[in-house]
DNA sequence: GTGTTTGCAAAGTGTTTGCAATTTA
DNA sequence: TAAATTGCAAACACTTTGCAAACAC
């Protein structure tokens, strides 16, 4: 019986970019990747990560997931002018936006494919595609 | 010959809802609305107005943003999490996002099918769908 | 031991607000 | 003249930064 570690992978990347292992990341990191794909503001891992009695500055919630989307550990979603989302996922993905309660969520088995696209403008090529899909309650 | 008010809708628009025909409306009205399809942020907006002369504080600026914006003759796109853009056209569209300048600009011809799209979650509606492609300078 | 990381408090950035003075209708 | 609008400065929310103390290796 294997034993799962949901989030070795995440240890492993750490220690390939030369992350130390602190207390502080590991605990987040823990809270990030353990229970499958997440979608965080700073503020919200910054309660979590309190109500766990793990105790973390708001600034080094900051330092970690910037470090951690360097890494390729995280994504940055943009869709709140004034917040500032991190999705656990990587892959190549899109999301449900629910502007009510600013909760995001995966859209599952959509692809954007080059070929569905126009050409980018002479002299850029695309990063990347970011579809967001704004939903209300009805 | 037809005199061209490029923007003379926008001040019915105004009427229709009720905003009065300040100095300071009038001058970001046709800033805004004289010179074809144009995306902006309230910095540039202000920079812009005081550069043509005309005076008008940055709280007006957000203000008149906002109202025109519920007026339905501009549209908020969020693609960057620290500024907000705005959008003269109001129609339903896509953008491209060149990174490096943070310039926007509409995707031609590109349309998203309620069809393409897999449903919304359980007792959402879709309220609009955003594509932003990301592109960068080779 | 050395270089990295943390946490605090201060600073920064873009945006919003309260309110007196001004302007529009 | 009554109600709306403006501009200022202060307040705000989120994020970043500088730096001394604590920590990882």
């Amino acid at each position: 019986m294997e034993i799962v570690r949901p989030y070795s992978h995440v240890l492993k990347k750490m220690e390939a970019v030369g992350l130390r292992s602190t207390r502080q990341r590991l605990a987040l990191a823990k809270v990030l990747f353990e229970n499958g794909n997440r979608h965080v503001t700073a503020e919200k891992l910054h309660a979590e990560a309190r109500a766990s009695h793990i105790r973390v500055s708001l600034a080094t919630i900051y330092n970690t997931l910037h470090q951690f989307t360097n890494a390729g550990l995280l994504r940055e979603i943009v869709v709140d002018a004034s917040r500032s989302y991190f999705d656990t996922n990587t892959s190549s993905h899109h999301h449900f936006f629910f502007e009510e309660t600013g909760e995001l969520e995966d859209i599952p088995g959509l692809v954007v494919k080059q070929s569905d696209l126009p050409p980018p403008p002479q002299g850029t090529t695309v990063e990347r595609v970011d579809v967001v899909v704004r939903v209300k309650e009805v």
